[in-house]
DNA sequence: AACTATGTGGGAGAAAGTGGGAAATCACGT
DNA sequence: ACGTGATTTCCCACTTTCTCCCACATAGTT
C-alpha cells in the first residue's frame, strides 16, 4: 500500500527519483497515466493492466467509450524504474500536469500521484479546510 | 498492447517514422485504414484479418452496415515499415485525415491512431475536461 | 568518523528521428 | 521503341534525444 507525501526534483532530461519507499511495491517497470485533478498516477504494471483490459472491451461504436478509452490508453506509458530508482516523464504527461522543478508524490494506497507542487499545496488546503463537511456527508452514506 | 503519444514529422515524400516504441509489435508489414474521427488506424497484420472478419460479417444485414464495411476495407492499405522504422501514407488517407507536417500517433491498446495535430488537441482536450463526469458514468457501469 | 541509503547531476556512447541524393521504376507523348 | 520527366525506392549522413554509467552530496546510523 502507498501512503506519505515526497517532494523530489524533476531535473531537465525529466528524471524523476520514485520515493524509495514505493520502489520495491512498484516493481522494476510500472505505468504512468493520465490522472483526474490533472495530476498524474503511477501504478504497478499488473494492476494497471487490469485497468487496460476493461478499457479496451468499451464499445468502439459509442463515441463516449471510444473517447474515454482513447484517452486513457494514449495516455498511458509503460516507464523502467532505473538502477537508481528514477523513471522517466514522457512529455506530453509532463504538459498535462504542468510540472515544474519541483513535483510532489503522494501514496494513495494502490497508486503514486504526482502533482505539480502548487497545484497539490492549494488543493490539500481546499481539502483540508472541507474535510469537516466532507466526513459528515460520508458519514450519512454510511461510508465511516 | 499499444499505449501512449508521440508527435512526429510527415516529410514531403509523404513518409512517417513510427515510434521506435510501436515497431516490435507491429512488425514488417502493416495495414492502415480509415479510423473514426477522421484519424487514421493502423493495425498488425493479425489484428487487421480480426477487425475485417467483424466488417465481413456486417456486409450482410442493413444497407447502411454494408457501406461501413465497404468504406473501411476499401479505405485500407498494406504498408511497409522500412528499415529505419518508416511508412508511407497512401494519398487519400493523409488527405482524409488532413494530414499536416507534424502528426500525432496515439497507441489505443490493439491499434495506433494517426490525427492530425492540432485535431488531436482539440479532441483530447476536450475528453480531458470530461474526463470526471466519464469516469463516474463508467464506474456506475461497473468498468473500474 | 566511517558507513549506508537516498537523492541529484553530468558525460559518453547508442538509438531514434529527420533530411536529402542517386538509382530504379513508371507514365506519357512522340 | 525511345526519351523525358515525375515518382518511388533505397541508401547514407546529420542532429537530437535517450540510455547507461559513474561520481558527488546529503542525511541518518553505527
Amino acid at each position: 500500500m502507498f501512503i506519505g507525501e515526497y517532494i523530489h526534483g524533476l531535473d531537465d532530461k525529466k528524471r524523476l527519483s520514485v520515493p524509495a519507499k514505493f520502489r520495491k511495491e512498484l516493481g522494476k517497470k510500472a505505468v504512468i497515466t493520465l490522472g483526474l485533478n490533472k495530476c498524474l498516477s503511477l501504478y504497478p504494471t499488473k494492476e494497471w493492466r487490469v485497468f487496460a483490459e476493461k478499457l479496451s472491451k468499451l464499445s468502439m461504436g459509442k463515441s463516449e467509450d471510444r473517447g474515454f478509452s482513447r484517452t486513457m490508453l494514449s495516455g498511458a506509458f509503460e516507464v523502467e524504474i532505473d538502477s537508481i530508482g528514477r523513471i522517466l516523464i514522457p512529455d506530453a504527461l509532463k504538459e498535462y500536469a504542468g510540472l515544474k522543478e519541483h513535483v510532489v508524490l503522494t501514496g494513495v494506497y494502490d497508486r503514486v500521484e504526482v502533482w505539480n507542487e502548487t497545484a497539490w499545496k492549494s488543493y490539500k488546503s481546499q481539502m483540508v479546510s472541507d474535510a469537516d463537511r466532507m466526513a459528515e456527508q460520508l458519514g450519512e452514506r454510511g461510508v465511516f
